[in-house]
DNA sequence: ACTCCTTAGTTCGTGACACCAATTAAATTA
DNA sequence: TAATTTAATTGGTGTCACGAACTAAGGAGT
């Protein structure tokens, strides 16, 4: 029930309405979620599941290392990484130093999923920014990257 | 969901490793939505009920339309406000027009719960921010606004 | 009126996901 | 060896999301 804000200024940035830091940021988030969360429907996956592979991409943790980085607790690793394992996206290695724990790896056809999901979602991400010029698409990724790169310690 | 095309452009600032718009959004996405079901948790909410609190701040809409905002099947609504309403967040009020809809809105207690969260998502937020400048802060701003201004089916 | 169709919401069944508390088993420490 | 810590699992509970089937009310159309 709102019209479109009008104010048909010229320059780089259009006739945006500033959220505020936090609401931006907030409903940015759940846009982003839900366009991963339909990419990753389309292949029979959950969000989370999809992070699952994306951090296994270049990593082999323990269920407990995994948990950490994926900020949940063990117990929740436990079945995510079960329902994973179930349908061959994921394996549980032995660990060789501690015979209590196990390496998660992703196999070749989890590796090949999240490949197909990567294209996929970059597709549509890029259609997101697509009324964006060049030079904000950069600065936003470097932002964000900013943002990311100084809280996760890892 | 890890790209390395590093590529240092313009930017001003230091040892950032730029991970690219998909993953780095969507890292962030993910960042963001950790403070969300944090700050959220602290009052015994969930994300999505925060989430539909905020967006009842200034709607009143029917169970459909609701869904609608969210993304979710209107099966889901019911069990959302059902829950929201058992806490006396949320309030059924019969359409004067269409004795089948009911229009949603948020009570008096729904209000100051999401006030607080407003408060403590906002120094949360803005902590992760800490480490960019005012200038920086309100690019990210803006362009996270621009992003869901344009893509926001309202 | 009286069918036919659509629309608004609910109910039911299923499954994913998350947490906590308690447990098993191996490693560490004392 | 005994005590403690650590890695992971199990079991129980609750949220959340969906699809399919359902009720009830609105709107045609003839």
């Amino acid at each position: 029930m709102q019209n479109k804000p009008t104010a048909e200024t010229a320059g780089a940035d259009q006739d945006i309405e500033d959220l505020g830091l936090v609401d931006g940021l907030a409903q940015l988030s759940f846009l982003v979620q839900g366009v991963l969360g339909k990419v990753a429907a389309e292949h029979g996956l959950s969000v989370v599941q999809l992070r699952l592979l994306g951090v296994l991409r270049d990593r082999t943790p323990g269920m407990q290392e995994l948990a950490h980085h994926l900020g949940l607790d063990k117990s929740s690793m436990t079945g995510l990484v079960d329902r994973a394992e179930r349908r061959d996206l994921v394996r549980r290695t032995p660990s060789a130093h501690d015979r209590r724990s196990f390496l998660v790896s992703i196999t070749p056809q989890g590796q090949q999923l999240a490949r197909q999901c990567e294209v996929l979602a970059d597709r549509q991400i890029r259609g997101l920014t697509a009324h964006l010029t060049d030079a904000q698409r950069a600065r936003l990724s470097l932002l964000a990257s900013a943002l990311v790169n100084h809280h996760s310690p890892l």
